[in-house]
Parts: structure tokens; C-alpha cells; sequence
DNA sequence: GTCCATGCAAATGATTTGCAGTATC
DNA sequence: GATACTGCAAATCATTTGCATGGAC
């Protein structure tokens, strides 16, 4: 939908935040490839083509906002930097998906169903009194497709 | 136990790896916080203790080598440095307990069991067919002491 | 005696910050 | 026109690396 657009417009006025080419570059490249789990320098390079004088400090700096208003998800695959994707505006605070499977092959990276995660959490909660109000579940391992090709070289 | 050390020993020795003060100090030192989760600078200020001369850049080595012997465990709590924790020597490869659940009140860092996790990948290997080897698993909420004290305000 | 391991300092890489100029409201 | 936002460069912070010295085997 290209209202996402507008929709942030609309959250930036009610912060009181100036609507800003960049602010707007940002999480438009990054609603560009909601699949991606891009770096903060990746980010910057695929900004620079939209918005060729922005710097490298803004982008930070706006990564930093987003996070803050929830549009964006940040994600530490453990690889030494920090990733981010879009989160979903409008959605409600609910539904987060910092849940991954990462294939230590390939190093795709998918998510898994939430209501899966649910079910732990509630078993948690009851054996333990933790009331939980946010995860991140990273599970190493090898997908389907690199499986495949494991068993056909033997 | 005190054979904690002498299999230590041991572990580096089948490496081919020397036997130093440093290297003793540091896993004897995790060892001797199991629950703590301390970061390497932490560490750093604990084993100039037993080991004043001890760089800092050392202790990093150090702790290289022992997650390469897997007799330590890193954890990320994304609060900005990377911590470290006190594996279980020779309980085998399979015992990882990167599972925690953190309180967004007070801190506290707990493990929970390894079976409720257990039940959860083994529904995900079915359902995807992707065939899971590790896990690193956050859950952030409000322990029970905190929860208590937070009705009591009210 | 031979190397591996260490300490120190300098290098690195991601992220942040200070500040003067610039754009939004 | 006031003030928040930006770009640049310098600063920061955790971690790594190069190199000469020192210690383990």
C-alpha cells in the first residue's frame, strides 16, 4: 500500500518531528525489501539513491527515530552488525516477529509462526510467574533446501 | 569441583595449547560467578585479582579460546556489550542453555528449562523442515518479585 | 632453544556527537 | 524567523592486531 507514506507522515506530526526527505527515504528503502535485514551501511547505500547528499550519521540518527515510533524492527543476527526491517505499521504493538530461523549454510533467514512461540510463553509464564511482554528467538540450523543438498552429495 | 581446573588443563593440553596463569584465571574466574554473565572488561578488572599483570587484550584471546573449547557461552542482552557466562564442562555439546528471561524492571537475567524449548523446535522441524541445532532465546517481561511489587504500588 | 603466548600501543569498525549551516513549519 | 534537522568530521567504545619481549615445554 502506498498510504505507509502518508501513515508516517501522520506519526511524525503527532510526534512534533519535522517530515524530512530523509525521514521519509529511509523507511521507504527499507519497506522496499521487507526481507532483507539490512545493516545500517547498506541502508545508507541504497538511501544515497534517492537522496545522493544524505550522510551516514543521518541515517543512523533515523534509524534511531524509527525505533523509537516502532516502525522499525531491529534484529542482531550475531554476525557483528546490526540489522533492521520494517516492522508493521498500524498493526498494534502486538505483533512483533524477532523470532528467526538462521541457516548456518546458506544464512537465510526466515521467520516462523508466532502462535508456535505463544504457546512456550504461556507454559512459561505459568511454571515460572515471568510475565513476558517481548522475545527474541534466534534458532540455528540448516533449511530445507540446504538439507536436500547435504543428503544428495553422500 | 575443584577438578574443574585439571580437566581445564587437560582440555588445553589435547589442543596442543600452553598452560598459563592467564589461562587458568579467566574460565576461574567465570566459574566462580556462574550466574553473573559478565562482560570481558568485567572480567578484565576480576582476574587482575589473581593476575595483576594481565592485559586486556589477553583476557579477549582468552575468551576467544575458551568459546572455541566451548567451555564458555556468549550471551547478547543487546544492551550494548556482549557478556559471558561459565558453560558446563563435559556435560557434552548438546547442553547449551542460551535461554534467558530478562526483567525489564530490575535486570534480573534466569534461565528456564530446556525441554519447554525442546517441544517448540521440534514442532518448527516438523512444520519447515528446517533441522535445528542451536538457539539463542530472549524473552524479555516482569519477573515475579517485580510483579509483586508492582501490584503493591497500586 | 624453540615457539607460542603476552603486554602494550596502535588500528579497526560500528556508532555517536559537536557544531555550524540549512530546511521545515 | 525560530528552531529542529542535517552533513561533516572528530570522538567514542568495544574489540582486534602487530610486534618485540617473556615464559612454557
Amino acid at each position: 500500500m502506498s498510504n505507509y507514506r502518508e501513515q508516517f507522515k501522520k506519526l511524525l506530526k503527532q510526534n512534533g518531528l519535522k517530515i524530512t526527505a530523509q525521514r521519509l527515504e529511509v523507511p521507504s528503502v527499507l519497506a522496499s525489501c521487507p526481507d532483507k535485514h539490512l545493516t545500517a551501511e547498506e541502508i545508507y547505500e541504497l538511501v544515497k539513491v534517492g537522496c545522493p547528499d544524505i550522510g551516514l550519521a543521518t541515517v543512523y540518527r533515523t534509524i534511531q527515530l524509527l525505533l523509537e515510533l516502532s516502525v522499525i524492527d531491529r534484529i542482531n543476527l550475531d554476525d557483528g552488525c546490526v540489522r533492521y526491517e520494517i516492522g508493521n505499521l498500524g498493526a498494534g504493538p502486538e505483533k512483533h516477529h524477532h523470532h528467526h530461523l538462521i541457516c548456518v549454510e546458506c544464512g537465510k533467514v526466515t521467520s516462523f509462526e508466532d502462535d508456535l512461540l505463544e504457546e512456550l510463553e504461556e507454559k512459561i509464564e505459568r511454571t515460572t510467574g515471568f510475565s513476558i511482554v517481548n522475545h527474541e528467538v534466534k534458532l540455528y540450523g540448516i533449511c530445507k533446501e540446504c538439507g536436500g543438498k547435504l543428503l544428495e552429495k553422500k
